[in-house]
DNA sequence: TATAGAACCTGTAGCCACTACAGGGTCAAG
DNA sequence: CTTGACCCTGTAGTGGCTACAGGTTCTATA
């Protein structure tokens, strides 16, 4: 194995970035991250530009983006064909969507503990839930 | 067919709930859903404790409930063996977990806001959020 | 009674984003 | 020249469904 300064293996990418070794395996199948070279006995060598685009899809999934998007945006990044307004847009609609999801939870959350509220809290094999989730009469609980 | 009164096909229990056919039939497979009576030619056939059981599980699942959960709480109802405070307890852990979810989730709104207001919104290929995703240095746009 | 078509059956595969093996090959150090 | 760390490919599993394929059963109409 001849190795070249500033290249390393993706055990070494693997600590860098602190992704999984499967899970750049893994991206590499699905084509979100380029075939590296290989060295003569097969081991995949990185650099410091697969280092920077791993970070990158990383990043976007903190971010919560789908691997589709993230594939969508580094195709625009490849071919340099993105402006700025579309990253901008494409960035503000997943933030817009984030936020259904609050909604969406805190409504959850407030259900959640109405219905706890109702609990006497003792140590009886009767119980408001269950008897409000088991009856089909009895929706109001669980109307948001 | 011997159809008694008060009995449905699944195709009918789907309507009565609104779940797909093969959502019934993969609850039954995973053991949520009880094997139902057959008919002479094999067609399932329910009555209304399906119906409830299964209006109990949808409305656990809108609730966040993972099915493992609501296996755990169907098998405390099944052999009686819950008390309230119990059912209480698990209710309000849930509610914890997804305080906790909106937390992030808030977190990540904020910084999506955060980067997209960087953006200049021309259309012009520079933008700041694919320089903040891609250069290793510029980590401050993603610490949340 | 024949037949069309709706509804049902089982079993398998796909979705997403990974993760976890099994069963082997390659490398560096002692 | 052996040990053991690291790497390789390929497959299967996760959760909670959904979507077929290819077959059977029922119901309504001619």
């Amino acid at each position: 194995m001849v190795k070249t300064a500033g290249e390393f293996t993706i055990g070494g990418l693997s600590e860098r970035t602190g992704v999984n070794i499967e899970t750049i395996r893994y991206y590499e199948k699905t084509g979100v991250m380029p075939n590296p070279p290989r060295t003569s006995g097969g081991y995949r060598m990185y650099r410091k530009d697969h280092l920077n685009r791993l970070r990158f899809i990383r990043r976007c999934r903190q971010l919560g983006f789908a691997m589709a998007e993230i594939q969508a945006l580094l195709g625009l990044v490849d071919a340099s064909a993105y402006t700025c307004s579309e990253v901008q847009a494409l960035t503000l609609e997943h933030a817009t969507m984030v936020k259904q999801k609050i909604r969406d939870l805190k409504r959850l959350e407030k259900t959640l503990r109405g219905i706890a509220s109702q609990c006497t809290g003792e140590k009886v094999p009767e119980c408001p839930i269950i008897d409000a989730l088991l009856d089909p009469k009895d929706q109001l609980a669980l109307q948001a």
